[in-house]
DNA sequence: TAAACTTGATAACATATGTTATCGCCCTAA
DNA sequence: TTAGGGCGATAACATATGTTATCAAGTTTA
């Protein structure tokens, strides 16, 4: 969220370069659990190396939401506004290196760039840019099939599926391991005709 | 979303009253569109009386996500900050008093407010709830089996099935109104048990 | 007032998806 | 090297939900 803006918005970029020197770099283990659902965020996290899933727990059946990749950079965020139990665990699924940059810190940047408009703009595109993204992820759950949903990830983020453990991308999809076994075999079939 | 705030940061009143004499007022019979899919937000909307619904057009059947109701204030914000077409129709439900900011006065407003901090704090504000709330439905909607969400809505917006007719109910759940008849059916048989 | 819609319930049948159990493959720890 | 565990495929059966059609009651319109 907060270091990818530094070439859009160069005005903030000496606000940003004061925290580098806090950020803290991290090499963990796959299922290294870097924020547990229920608690507080502590850390805005930055992942340079590996791969994490967000999920939440029903039941004790965790259903995951979302991935992150290389480059990608995570908060929950209102549980950082409002100091609220963040709804999401978020868990490595590969070794990663990782670079954490402590609360403590996030809110003493945004305490000092509260005062620049450059930064209210930053904070509409990215809210809005969010929010664009949980309403998209929540339309396509009510559009379209678990298929479709699979083919989505096939022609848009192949990656995914060749990185992700099949039962963390059959929870993504909203179904079983077994309907993912089903559909799977469908599309399989499907191609072999050509 | 913008003249809600007024109590809350009290700084920001005199720019928000300027605004107000631009509001138009409209009284709108049922099934009036007034922020159609594909187009780009052209106001802000503010409900007086009575209630619409958001919905989007997938394969000709409209998939409601949303219901709005008296005191509420609403904008397709990402279409707002993007200049984007909305991902959703706007539509009345019932009768309707609504009023409308024309988007030229919004985006003087938020121009103007820019440089007060205490907008950033509500802008900040404003998008953990509204990321919270996409937030909620969606993973209701994962969570949930269609007869939960039906629940859900007795205990907490009984309101809505009341006001609200069963198809468009239907249609938010995730089901048919087929199907919600027989939930329906299922609530009442357990209940006749007591 | 009568005709035409709209809304909601229900039945019969079809399809999609879940549950449980089994098998095979691959990897890792002893 | 072998035993166990994680992962994915598959089959058989169970359940949830969709589709289509019909009916009844209420509401709007000519």
């Amino acid at each position: 969220m907060l270091f990818h803006f530094k070439d859009q918005f160069p005005q903030l970029k000496p606000f940003l370069d004061k925290y580098l020197e806090f950020l803290k770099r991290l090499e963990v283990p796959t299922k290294t659990v870097l924020l547990e659902e229920g608690k507080v965020s502590q850390n805005y996290i930055y992942i340079e190396k590996g791969c994490v899933r967000a999920f939440f727990n029903n039941n004790g059946e965790a259903k995951t939401v979302q991935f992150f990749f290389e480059n990608e950079g995570l908060t929950s965020f209102e549980s950082f506004i409002n100091n609220s139990p963040s709804l999401l665990t978020i868990e490595t699924i590969e070794p990663s290196v990782v670079y954490l940059l402590p609360k403590k810190y996030v809110t003493e940047l945004v305490k000092e760039l509260v005062n620049e408009p450059e930064f209210t703009q930053l904070i509409l595109q990215v809210s809005a840019g969010r929010q664009m993204h949980y309403m998209n992820e929540f339309f396509s759950f009510i559009r379209d099939t678990p298929e479709q949903r699979y083919q989505n990830l096939l022609n848009n983020r192949p990656h995914i599926i060749q990185r992700v453990p099949q039962h963390y991308i059959a929870s993504y999809l909203g179904v079983t391991t077994v309907h993912l076994s089903r559909i799977k075999r469908k599309i399989a079939k499907g191609k072999s005709h050509f």
